[in-house]
DNA sequence: AATATATTTGCAACCAAGTTGCATTAACGA
DNA sequence: TCGTTAATGCAACTTGGTTGCAAATATATT
């Protein structure tokens, strides 16, 4: 189901997302809502955002889930396939533009690569 | 804390892990065990093994928790760095013993990178 | 073999992330 | 402004995993 309507709860967390670069995990975004919507909402919402091509979601560690917004995406076709880094010091969570090559195999057909890294981020390599 | 005494449960696990290269998911591992032990038995005995080297852990889709078997690890030393291969079709996990190359970045230390790629195993290829 | 001691286990209660059903509220086209 | 229907809040639930503590068990000592 796509979104019909326009609601002050959906205008909220597109603003979050068109305001910022790294990615958000949906536990620290109920947090920072809390007050304006309900958890359920923030997750419905993520929910069709997603469907819709306007964010992409990833697992991070201990599979937390996280969003980040898309580039080129659209309902039918997700083009955010990238590898995802958390830096182990500030938490900071962020999209890599950069592909990095699968190898084939004989015996295998691969359709997806979900790979995050790990490591310090710009700011905290000091 | 290192394993001290060697108990039925532990036998147990141990030998399951012996017989068998795929990998197993916790959830999956307590149900079967369901009779034998406590699944806070199950969770305890892993962690120990992981510690001791004898099992490596990761995350699947929705940030399960996986274990499988290592080859060459010790307490100190964990080898098992490899991708992980999840068949959409039969749900199978396994290890994946190729080397995937990370790109170095300029303004980043990359320490870990989990691999998790999904597609369709041998078996399921048909 | 009996005893002492420390580790392991079971159990029940808990926790955190995420989901569901349903009644209420709010968008928005007519 | 009204009627329809989507969006929301809320409480209850589910699931994977953790914790505290008392009871059980493995092993060392006598
Ligand atoms: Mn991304
Ligand atoms: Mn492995
Ligand atoms: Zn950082
Ligand atoms: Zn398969």
């Amino acid at each position: 189901m796509s979104i019909k309507r326009k609601t002050k709860s959906l205008s909220i967390i597109l603003s979050i997302f068109e305001n910022r670069d790294a990615a958000l995990s949906v536990v620290d975004l109920v947090e920072e809502l809390k007050g304006d919507m309900n958890k359920t909402t923030v997750y419905r919402i993520l929910e069709r955002l997603e469907n819709e091509g306007t964010i992409h979601s990833f697992s991070g560690t201990n599979g937390l889930k996280w969003y980040a917004k898309c580039h080129q995406c659209s309902s039918g076709h997700h083009n955010d396939v990238h590898p995802h880094f958390e830096c182990k010091d500030c938490g900071k969570v962020e999209c890599l533009e950069v592909n990095i090559s699968i190898p084939n195999f004989e015996n295998r057909n691969i359709y997806t690569a979900d790979i995050l890294l790990k490591g310090q981020c710009t700011d905290c390599l000091s």
